[in-house]
DNA sequence: ATAATTAACTATAACGTTATAGCTAACAAA
DNA sequence: TTTGTTAGCTATAACGTTATAGTTAATTAT
């Protein structure tokens, strides 16, 4: 084992003081060439690096970004994470994972420790028990102790940073539209619950789009699937729910506020034997792998987590190297695009 | 905007030494009660955090592990941190993510970012690049360093280190033998190129399983997918070349050795209107998102991704708190398991 | 009464850096 | 000769901690 070499070794070593080594290798005119090639030569040849921890705290800098997700085995935010990853390390920052697991307690735990001198600023989706909540004291001390805050996807108007969001509702009333153009006016909506601000802002969507075409909407066309931790229980409710609509009623479309929630629903109406697009035609959010990979694949509106990946992470990183003001917020909305497939 | 108080501010607003604060918050008996209490209280007031930078200077420990892993947006790899990330933060372990998207130069600059002070230990899997180099001096400079490397599921013997495998060889062979005590006999393996060393080693079962039944390995039957980066490519060429092989000879059943290469197959399939499981049955790798919203939905081995991560973690956390031996190493094998859905 | 002990606190060095100010010798300018 | 300048280096403090080794003053033992 080979401890790495640090200055007052190299110091040491060619009995020069700690100051010329660090001008040297620094290379700086203080120090005459001989001596400073000397000193570079002996730092190169026992592989000297710098001790990022000591930087750090002379800076008061770690060039680290925290991110903290609700879920990382999850198309859309690995997606996210891996753009913010990408963007950053361009940069020169390093990315530290934590996830809050939709869990509040986690969320705060994780802020906590993320801002006693880890990271430099943070990125993160809010979890949906914080949204249920409505408590952001976490994410305001956070701001409070200067540390940079940018919110993506799940945010909340309440808290004044930068964000970075989906222009959910138009997309939601474009798909919606969409079905209605092609003659469909029986359309199921599949949503979470009314405090998953993303949820209800598609939710929001679909009802002026029905508006707009003069259709009356109809409560038992709206499914709101309850989450239970342990995503079973959710999806038999969601398989139970849409089951019984569809038997009860005529349904010609569905919009799933998710991927997960339109796989399953495909997979019901086949056991239905519906014939997919023909009888019942499907969209959803969310371009993951299951919209891909799925017979029919499903048209689904793409959030472009890459790009609200980069941008999340260039306004963090602009607010760290002061390019823009402190004390200044954006709101980045992405545009959503249909990608149509052949699910309608 | 509100700085984080320091032991030395405390020190000079309750006119005691730094020494004297610091011993309070630890609750030294070295300082008289009243004190000590009095200091708690202030520090508490203040909603005093000790610097972990700091912290991890002094104790050249960051409590803080590196993750070095191929790809994110990946469902194997992302369960595996997930897992890792769950382990660690129960242990007080902070994970750190860096991607190196199967990019060898990648691979070492991450190793080398991390290694210089960040990190205390690294779990990673390794890149197909660097397999293919064969060079992994990058990985045996860390171990020198004395920091502790665990590789999961990507190994190389000749690295000297804590590994976490699963037995691939094996797996592949069973799920083979269950196709062939279906009575198929002409199984199509989709792999990956040789330098992959869990393609090759399922690549190796398969065989292994065929001969002991006394079928003659077939060389057509045999498509290794060639990974062209942006993985359109890749793509085109798996789905050419199984249209190719179904249509010059007779196929009853397909191993996939991951999901996406299985996804792919069921799509081809389906739009040469074979049927699955019915002509052609199917059993891939990976057990993720895929496999379960595909219709047929596919029978899979689970990689036990989350026993994965929480192993590597667990090596990791020990050889870090001196719980095991710095100089033993131990290689876990996981036990993979076949789940049988509709495609077998 | 003097030495020994103890309680309660403080000073200092160290972790590895860098920025600032300071020092010394050589040489140039007045 | 005296002062000023410059090149080339060093000392010091600081970032925020903690562990070790002091330093007092009061108390106890002899």
């Amino acid at each position: 084992m080979i401890r790495r070499i640090t200055l007052k070794e190299i110091a040491n070593e060619l009995n020069v003081s700690i100051s010329t080594v660090s001008k040297s290798l620094k290379d700086s005119h203080e120090i005459g060439l001989e001596t400073r090639e000397k000193i570079k030569a002996f730092a190169k040849a026992h592989n000297y690096r710098p001790n990022n921890i000591a930087l750090s705290l002379k800076n008061r800098k770690t060039k680290t970004i925290g991110v903290i997700i609700p879920e990382i085995v999850h198309h859309f935010f690995s997606i996210v994470i891996n753009s913010i990853e990408k963007f950053s390390t361009e940069n020169g920052y390093n990315v530290i994972i934590a996830v809050s697991n939709e869990s509040f307690e986690k969320e705060v735990l994780n802020m906590e420790t993320l801002a006693n001198g880890h990271i430099d600023g943070i990125i993160m989706s809010i979890a949906k028990e914080t949204l249920k909540k409505q408590d952001f004291h976490h994410i305001k001390e956070t701001i409070d102790l200067g540390i940079p805050v940018v919110l993506f996807d799940r945010v909340i108007s309440e808290i004044k940073c930068d964000k970075v969001i989906v222009n959910d509702k138009q997309a939601a009333k474009e798909a919606t539209q969409v079905l209605i153009d092609d003659k469909r006016e029986n359309i199921l909506l599949l949503t979470s619950e009314d405090y998953v601000s993303v949820g209800n802002l598609r939710t929001e969507g679909y009802l002026e789009a029905l508006k707009d075409n003069d259709i009356e909407p109809n409560s038992n066309l709206i499914i709101k699937v309850k989450d239970k931790k342990g995503s079973q229980l959710e999806m038999s409710y969601l398989e139970d729910e849409l089951e019984k609509a569809i038997k009860s009623q005529k349904v010609d479309a569905i919009l799933g506020v998710n991927e997960i929630y339109a796989g399953s629903a495909l997979k019901v109406l086949k056991k239905n034997n519906v014939s997919v697009p023909k009888e019942i035609s499907i969209i959803s959010f969310t371009d993951g792998v299951i919209s891909r990979y799925s017979t029919p694949s499903l048209s689904t509106i793409s959030q472009h987590g890459e790009i609200m990946g980069e941008r999340s992470a260039e306004l963090l990183i602009n607010k760290l190297t002061g390019k823009t003001s402190s004390s200044e917020f954006k709101t980045e909305i992405i545009n959503c695009s249909l990608i149509k497939r052949e699910s309608s």
